[in-house]
DNA sequence: TTTT
DNA sequence: TTTT
């Protein structure tokens, strides 16, 4: 009746998260990241297979999560593995996993700061964001930030 | 386009593994083991906090399941996280979770090796298995087994 | 300025664990743990390759250690490594690598705690140590114990 | 006999790599890379603890390392802990412990490939790899990378 | 010896 | 839905 649940993921965000602020003053982010691997298959090809995986992050993840995630961006994610239940729009029960995140580390990726971002993007604290990878934990003060 | 996913699980089997051999030589084992994490809450109680995992396990770690695990025994597996869909028998598509192993440890269960079960226990293989546990890597031939 | 330092180990004390209560009421445990894998060599030899790594724990490991953990036990181990170096007794610098820990689970193992000898064992708490393992996070209180 | 022993870093490294040739074909490469976190101390001033890790990486993840790492460079790297004795130029016994990779990610690094370098940067291999992180398993063939 |  |  004990045990480990790790999960270790370093991959790329497909959308911004989507964070939500309760009413007790937590916060939540839901996003999705993908992580790829490649290989040949016997005929030589090369092939990629891409998992997604749903990341859940609390406060104070999900204000790091919310002021420097964006989509395409890298991340290494370690947490757990959970499972859960809830009921869809038509009343049908729906089981989803998800991997509650406690610790982050921004890697960046490819829709950089440096003026990647569609809009005009100047934000020195963002650059800094992406080169100087920002390692988090969850019990950390959110304002205890590295950068 | 690449990417860390990587799962690590130590818990208990929830049922015996369920084993299919297919055409082509190979065996896959499906089985859900059990992860706790205990904690106090703020009231002081002690809470338990359970998760089911979905372990599914390719040739040759799937004939080892077949052999060494049984429900209750506690495992270590890593692998990685993916999710696919299938059809119930009702034609509704359903998603679900895994966890692909790519190495075990057998690390014994509730039934130990010492004869400590309370219950008969002549299972020879058994007690080896977890006094002996083992490493099994996927890449591993099934007669490599280091018992 | 930022990054991931993580080791996992499963593997089994050489010696019971060395524990020093220090003057500011934390305590400190080292001890050594041995984790082996089995191949077969190019000839078809089974080999087997051990490495034995030196962990420390701080309060309230160390006092789960202390009472728990004995030469010869099976343990789970996560934390980090570091590296620090010290004098030795002829006054020459020493280096020496090391594991900190934060995050136990007890997995009981040959030389079960409770005299359990491979003769006669009829221990109940041997059985619900075995059957019911202790993860244990730095940031728990020694009384947390799930036993 | 058995067990876990695993290895998971993220951070840069101290200097080039060096790469050995060996005379049957494999190649060696050594380097270190240095993983630091940042906390509050009680006089909550900001405070970096840096630890430093010798990375050994054999054929073919050490040609990779050849071609793609450099100084500086951020990268994920999984493997063992593993010890082992020397002699030093003056015949003294020595002891050391490294991390034998056997999967590794290429992050990028400093020297972003956008042009975000302060001087001049004008290698195109660099930018690639760090545009285009790398998964790198040992099993696999030199020519199987993914970019 | 890195990185911010 | 990402990334190369």
């Amino acid at each position: 009746m004990a045990g480990v649940n790790k999960v270790i993921l370093l991959g790329n965000l497909g959308k911004d998260p989507e964070v939500r602020h309760l009413e007790n003053g937590r916060a939540v982010a839901n996003f999705s990241i993908a992580t790829s691997e490649t290989y040949k298959n016997k005929q030589g090809e090369k092939v990629t297979n891409t998992e997604w995986h749903n990341v859940v992050l609390w406060t104070p993840l999900a204000e790091i999560a919310e002021k420097y995630l964006n989509k395409g961006n890298q991340v290494y994610i370690e947490g757990k593995l959970t499972s859960r239940s809830y009921e869809d729009k038509d009343g049908v029960t729906k089981y989803i996993t998800e991997v509650v995140g406690r610790e982050m580390t921004l890697l960046g990726g490819p829709s950089r700061p440096e003026g990647a971002s569609p809009a005009a993007d100047n934000s020195t604290s963002n650059n800094q964001a992406s080169s100087d990878p920002a390692p988090v934990e969850e019990s950390n003060e959110i304002d205890d930030l590295p950068f």
